[in-house]
DNA sequence: ACCCTTATGCCAACGCGGTTGACTTTACCT
DNA sequence: AGGTAAAGTCAACCGCGTTGGCATAAGGGT
């Protein structure tokens, strides 16, 4: 690679773009997201962010090494508002079922950036803070180290799962995500009683729920899990460890 | 649209292809995931594919509509698949679990495309018949429609969202995926205790279990209050409806 | 057994994508 | 004030999905 990325804390002279523009990574991951959001997940384009931001495309490898590191880029900044948005309250299973809906509604407010980087692990300083965040708020609830961890392995992989299915439902057009809603009252309602008598029974049921999203009954039914072993362990007087 | 998709039943005309292929959607969805085997889950593109096929590309628009719908018809096949790989003992909690393990591993065993495809709802006739098949193994175990459907919903959306983040990471080329199991043996376990404790303390825990899945737990979390939810249901008499 | 129809495959081209190497300009340091 | 190299620009490369027009041969009707 010919050009070499400058670190943004290395960064001194900003030189303005012909149209006037002063970049920056932040600006950058910002305008990314509005052009995310105008165009869909499919519309991050470098020739679209280069006019939008008013600059030429490749100036963008002048701040990440590819499309892709942008893209991871723009993941961070999701879960760094996810945690701004948190704050403690004290009570680790109403923190975590907070911070996981946080992180849900971080993913969801940007849903086409959402798709493109909800199964990335990024390694990038503001995901770790919530890593450690997490990791605390169980340790201090009393969990031995091996059941936190297992915890927080379910906790963090069922968000940003959920978080990737959830958007990926959201981030398709107007009329793909109409026609994929009205799937349930058109294919599966119409389906005939023999053959498909489960089906049949259900169909205004699952006409009324599939259109949302299953995270916060799975979250809770998770937390209520390790509340009860939680009691469990503290009845049994703290023997096991695992 | 100038080409006419012509329905795989009502395709009569077989004229091989100039290096002497027989072509067919099941030709076509089988040699995909070969290509996405072998090239990954951006390897598959319609010139590659067509080149594997011994077809000019253009001819797989006289099967699929674009390949959106080449990887609808992928996703089918996934799930196809697991249905066919499993089968009913009767006892609904066991019957479940497998099906969700089965839908899982089906999806794993082919990384790339399942990354494409896990988070798409095809509407197809094989993934219309796992829905009946789950719906029945709950509505036969007892519970009310209304649960019967949160648990459903609750069930296959966290089976696809798994399947997806799993099947995400699996898909990264070899050296991206050990560098980011790595990440939790060298970044993770080297972060400074002062600045982060929690991490800190569990870094070998982290290491050992962050590279393996989450969905066997948190599955069997929801499981087992399903479970419970059923034996209350029994216990206070079936007079409760959601 | 032979046509005729038309399904099916092929070809060439279009516009758009990411990315790169060579270049110009200009902010900053000395 | 001048030199240097960072930051922005330009033109080009190659691969992508997709399309319209064309060639050909499969298979039904007679």
């Amino acid at each position: 690679m010919a050009k070499q990325v400058v670190p943004e804390t290395a960064r001194r002279r900003r030189r303005p773009t012909r149209q006037g523009t002063v970049l920056s990574e932040r600006l950058i991951v910002e305008t990314a997201l509005r052009v995310l959001r105008e165009h869909g997940s499919g519309g991050l384009t470098a020739r679209r962010l280069g006019t939008a931001l008013g600059a030429d495309p490749s100036t963008l490898y002048r701040y990440f090494g590819g499309m892709d590191e942008l893209t991871r880029a723009i993941g961070e900044e999701l879960l760094g508002r996810a945690l701004d948005s948190w704050s403690a309250s004290g009570e680790w299973r109403a923190d975590l079922r907070a911070l996981g809906l946080a992180v849900h509604s971080s993913y969801l407010a940007h849903p086409q950036a959402a798709a493109l980087t909800a199964s990335r692990v990024t390694g990038r300083p503001r995901e770790i803070a919530l890593d450690e965040t997490i990791l605390g708020i169980l340790r201090s609830a009393g969990f031995p180290d091996p059941a936190a961890v297992r915890l927080y392995h379910a906790f963090i992989d069922l968000s940003l799962a959920f978080a990737a299915l959830d958007a990926g439902a959201l981030a398709l057009t107007e009329e793909a995500r109409a026609a994929d809603e009205d799937l349930w009252s058109s294919t599966y309602a119409r389906l005939p009683a023999e053959s498909f008598p489960h089906i049949a029974a259900t169909a205004a049921l699952l006409a009324a729920r599939m259109p949302h999203s299953a995270y916060p009954v799975v979250l809770d039914t998770l937390l209520a899990g390790a509340a009860a072993e939680l009691s469990a362990r503290r009845r049994t007087g703290l023997d096991r460890e695992d």
